[in-house]
DNA sequence: CTTGACACCGAACAGGTGTTCGTGGTATAA
DNA sequence: TTATACCACGAACACCTGTTCGGTGTCAAG
């Protein structure tokens, strides 16, 4: 047996509430987004949607309702779009950062998931947070997020994580190598370049992605 | 802050009950399974869960409820954890944003995907792509992504766009509210402050998360 | 001792929510 | 015509649900 037009729509709401919001509609809310004044209408043909099999209900719950197949549809296509990024722990100026261990042991720390076409790399990839003003010259703010990936070397003009030797210090800047020294100059262009001898840089890491969160930052 | 005991017996609960029944389980529905008399306390416990990201609360919904993070991967889970912002178009110092329309017209353009754990608030989102370097003072880039949430006023130190009608200028500043006049802070601490007339400025929204792809920008 | 933060309890309130009932319109079949 | 599903509306009811408020006890800092 089909649907009416506006059991369609009641059930696409559903479908569409339920996944946006993380909870199913009340009666009401179904009828004031279908353009149903009556709640007893609502409920008459969610009954219907029952017997079709379409969904479930629980009597006497409030939002006691269920779309019952629509799993696997798109799910697999969003999920793949995934990627999972171990939050390694915090970046500072005076401590060397904390890199991902060659052995595959399962992470189970706390984890970043993106999208993947916020990302073009998706090997060695980890993140960290930002503890301190230090890298304001490369634009990264304390609290910051940095998704970084591991590497030992680094091309020019990338955005890289090096640990200075001598200075025993971490920063963040674009990398270029120049004839006998290396140059690392700050994403923010009104800053000047500092320059560095070969031997005392060690690339950590390429820097792939930045975000940062305002609300968490307290003024 | 760790979470005591019987918070993180409510947070087990509210998980599984999540899986189990498609739907978030109510104030009082908590404190039966998990042994508490009062909603009160089940209240003021879900508050704390909140302040510690481990779920998110809508006001005055009942099941508005929602566990968020890695945990929380039911099948449904995932997907519903992702949240969809329309990207709306540039954010560029000499020319207005565009904001969202009133209307509930679907959006149709590009959208940027992110999972619900980094963003705090859900409801008025959109994207801009910032375009040159006018905003650097604020620590963002050109190029970068800033999510933005619709909204006519803000608070004191919250991150806002602003367009100031006589430069004619959209800039994104801390909005600090004084006696006759409005402090715009750049986030980058060593620059001054700068002032301007509350009639002048005209608050379009405010940033809830900036993001910077590293790749794209060309060295 | 006093103060304040923290955790908890019980009660009450306003509004949300599923359910039910009476009513009416519109087809199709007898 | 009458009968019978089917679909819809509005109102009322009883219970559910989130919120708020006053109050209690504990514990560490002052």
């Amino acid at each position: 047996m089909g649907l009416s037009e506006r059991q369609q729509r009641i059930y696409e709401f559903i479908t569409k509430f339920s996944r946006d919001k993380g909870r199913p509609p009340t009666i009401r809310e179904i009828g004031g987004h279908v353009g149903i004044s009556s709640t007893s209408v609502v409920n008459y043909n969610l009954n219907i949607l029952v017997r079709e099999g379409l969904i479930q209900r629980e009597k006497e719950v409030s939002r006691g309702l269920r779309v019952v197949g629509a799993q696997a549809r798109s799910l697999t296509g969003e999920l793949a779009n995934l990627v999972q990024i171990p939050l390694l722990g915090k970046i500072a100026a005076g401590h060397p950062i904390p890199v991902p261990e060659a052995g595959l042991a399962p992470y189970d720390g706390e984890t970043l998931s993106l999208t993947r076409d916020l990302i073009q790399e998706h090997e060695g990839l980890f993140a960290l947070q930002v503890k301190g003003n230090s890298m304001i010259d490369a634009l990264i703010n304390d609290g910051d997020i940095v998704v970084m990936k591991k590497q030992e070397t680094a091309l020019n003009g990338e955005m890289v994580a090096v640990w200075l030797k001598d200075e025993k210090e971490t920063t963040l800047k674009r990398i270029y190598r120049e004839k006998n020294r290396i140059r690392l100059q700050p994403m923010n262009p009104t800053m000047k370049p500092f320059f560095a001898d070969p031997r005392n840089v060690e690339v950590q890491g390429k820097v792939i992605l930045v975000v940062r969160q305002l609300q968490k930052t307290p003024a």
